[in-house]
DNA sequence: TTTCTAACA
DNA sequence: TGTTAGTA
């Protein structure tokens, strides 16, 4: 692999730039941090420090929220999804529904209720 | 100035 | 969730 491909992992984003690029308020990334939803780096001070997947994980949390899911829904959504991923790497047809699913999740979000 | 935690409305 | 208080 290059060196040139994106870290997507690499947790260099600091909570002013995740407000932004998720559209969602410091209040509400740091409850979803609390409740587990994340579990972003810490930089000096205790900072977060957000990756580029955290930032994708932070729009899925907010698709899920808005399409009426309650935190511990989502828990039990990735929980679920681990063991799929433990027992059956493959992508089978069950797997390629829930990836559909999630997709339209994604794409709801434009047509739903949103305001923009 | 920015972010953090805790707590109250 | 918003907001405020007191810090680091």
């Amino acid at each position: 692999m290059g060196r040139r491909e994106l870290r997507r992992d690499l947790a260099v984003l600091p909570m002013s730039v995740v407000r932004e690029l998720t559209d969602l308020s410091d209040r509400q990334i740091r409850y979803y941090d609390q409740q587990g939803l994340i579990t972003p780096q810490r930089g000096a001070g205790k900072q977060r420090r957000f990756s580029l997947n955290d930032v994708d994980r932070l729009i899925e949390i907010a698709d899920y929220l808005d399409a009426g899911y309650s935190v511990s829904e989502i828990h039990e959504v990735d929980a679920k999804k681990q063991r799929k991923l433990a027992e059956k790497p493959e992508p089978n047809e069950e797997n390629l529904r829930h990836m559909l699913a999630d997709e339209l999740l994604k794409i709801g979000r434009f047509n739903g209720q949103r305001k923009f």
